[in-house]
DNA sequence: TCAAACTTTCAGAAATAATTGAAAATTAAA
DNA sequence: TTTAATTTTCAATTATTTCTGAAAGTTTGA
């Protein structure tokens, strides 16, 4: 296979992934570019590339560096931005995480929280408090985990998930 | 709190962390409502719930059970279907890992499975390789990861997590 | 201070995803 | 059978998200 090719794939597949996950495709695939880019690209590089508008690119640039995930860097004589991707896929993992834990986990927890506090003793009730609590100690759960993989170093983390049987 | 209240909070706000996830935000807005219901419900009470079309209703509660955290339920001397939630919230983790492990890690590992084969000796080629194949381990990871989530039991789960600093 | 180089913003347009509702298909009781 | 109850499908519509492009804003060097 071709390289120009298989970049192609690679974007595309890392677009579709993203986009999955509930991140918007263009955003994945330019982060996928500068992931491919043994330098750093300028804003025109990208747009080029993925053949998207400036307005596109510059917002999800900054998206992804609010993300953690690309820097900005800068060429001595040269008034533009560049922009590199973090290539380490471990430290990747954790700003992902971290993040989603930020943005999505901590809310729920906030609700959830909240519903304690629903009055009565009816069926209906009983039956919402133990749901609540479930869906609470799942929720604490799923933000312990990804709290540990924020803090835990890659290889005791690999090891541990690969002795599993 | 009133209990009707503290319903609709919780089913916002699960279908709020659905969207975020990529689910469809009113799938997972019926699962909250079979979640918080004592009782089987049939396609009407979901409707009468959240307000939506028999078509909507109808596709959401299918992809539920295809993703086995839904099941569907008879009443004698009644033609019509009941559906219940799963609601051992660990069970659903794992269904839910499992699931998007087959739907979203699965067809990424096998694209970069073939980009190994990319031709040449330049830069960009030893870059490139370089990426897919940490790419390849991460998502290889994320995969046991999942992998083990269905495995393991819920308590081991936890206290590992949970001792962590 | 000016002006060129570059970045950011955002209203409207385009693309994508979700939803409706009515017709078709299915099921089961009579 | 027939028919009434129920589920499923899907073309058309509506809602949401993403993208564009041009104008406004910012920075820097002369």
């Amino acid at each position: 296979m071709k390289l120009e090719e298989a970049q192609d794939k690679f974007i595309q597949g890392w677009g579709q992934l993203g986009a999955s996950w509930g991140i918007n495709r263009t955003m994945a695939q330019i982060q996928a570019v500068l992931l491919v880019s043994p330098e750093a690209l300028c804003t025109d590089d990208i747009m080029e590339r993925l053949q998207i508008s400036r307005g596109n690119a510059n917002m999800n640039i900054r998206e992804l560096i609010a993300w953690g995930v690309v820097y900005k860097s800068f060429k001595p004589g040269d008034r533009k931005e560049y922009y590199y991707a973090e290539k380490d896929m471990w430290d990747l993992a954790k700003k992902v995480a971290r993040e989603r834990k930020k943005r999505e986990l901590e809310p729920l927890n906030r609700i959830l929280g909240e519903l304690k506090t629903v009055e009565g003793n009816s069926n209906e009730v009983k039956e919402f408090k133990k749901v609540v609590k479930s869906a609470d100690a799942m929720a604490k759960r799923a933000d312990s985990m990804l709290e540990l993989v924020g803090k835990l170093d890659e290889n005791i983390f690999f090891k541990w998930m690969t002795k599993g049987k």
